[in-house]
DNA sequence: CTCACTTTCTGGAATGAATCAAGACACCGG
DNA sequence: CCGGTGTCTTGATTCATTCCAGAAAGTGAG
């Protein structure tokens, strides 16, 4: 909801061209942070339209390649992407709904840990993800993966 | 290469038929750390012939459910299996081979970090992995990711 | 030792995220 | 105003993982 002339300038500053998507999926993913890309998509043809997935994706890999957004991974998630870059941040993730919430990093620049024994290995970031279980989820007691319909696998006997 | 009747001990311990292809996962989770899937299924059918791949699927959820073996995933690559558990140690994974190293903590119990802000998670466990590069690919001067094929997309210009 | 129950086997099929493909067209910007 | 970059369309493909289901095998409590 913010300047399209803003996100212009950044993309032009990182010497990419301005088109349509570009600057849908850049607002798309600062307005909803950690949104996977399946989201995206639908954020970004509400805004702006027909956009092919083939785009979003290809412009994507473009934005993150030119560290305008961040891709981040946690076991069991796809991809989600987030547009707080360059402040090395971390993440808490909740092991019942999937939810992810920002965790400031004291430090503030990577690698913001030490290892004791690095193994010989040149180290460049510490990236720390906190699992645990949100309000919502510690109040309802939720407990297992909340993405997986607890459908019981021919194979496994329910406890 | 160390006694089956320990990894026999190990099932029993957790409430666990000792079956071939469990006692055979096991053994080469052990001795191969950081293993993923699709090797482990190698492993296991070279020592005790066939084996389903299935039962090996099967068989890893259950020893990861009853705490066995630890999964471990890092953003990019397949799921990956170790029997070292219990010690919430930590990883560095290069950036170029995909690597895997094995980092002690210092703490040596879970969560070994601190949240500033924890958001109002309640958190179980702080996942450490150290992004960086391995001394083989740096003394090759390796740089992007060995696993991709460096084949250009289509749609994307060579830089 | 026996039997009920668990686990594995077989052989596919399905899923879902992500990538690849390629020609035609749109449009950005020097 | 063009050259070249980016997008569109339509589909196919890949790959890890899960699902399926009946039949067979194996385990361990009693
Ligand atoms: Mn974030
Ligand atoms: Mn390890
Ligand atoms: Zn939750
Ligand atoms: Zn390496």
């Amino acid at each position: 909801m913010i300047g399209g002339s803003e996100l212009e300038r950044l993309l032009r500053g990182a010497a990419l061209r301005v088109t349509r998507p570009r600057v849908a999926v850049l607002a798309a993913v600062r307005d909803h942070p950690h949104i996977d890309t399946e989201s995206i998509i639908g954020v970004v043809r509400e805004r702006v339209g027909a956009v092919s997935h083939q785009a979003v994706y290809d412009v994507l890999r473009v934005l993150t390649t030119a560290g305008l957004v961040r891709r981040i991974q946690p076991a069991g998630s796809v991809a989600r992407y987030e547009a707080r870059v360059g402040d090395n941040h971390h993440h808490v993730v909740c092991r019942s709904c999937g939810a992810i919430a920002d965790v400031d990093c004291a430090v503030g620049f990577a690698p913001c840990l030490t290892a004791a024994d690095d193994a010989g290995y040149t180290i460049d970031e510490a990236e720390v993800v906190y699992w645990g279980q949100c309000t919502d989820c510690a109040r309802q007691g939720r407990t297992g993966p909340a993405a997986e319909q607890r459908t019981v696998h021919s194979h496994e006997q329910p406890t």
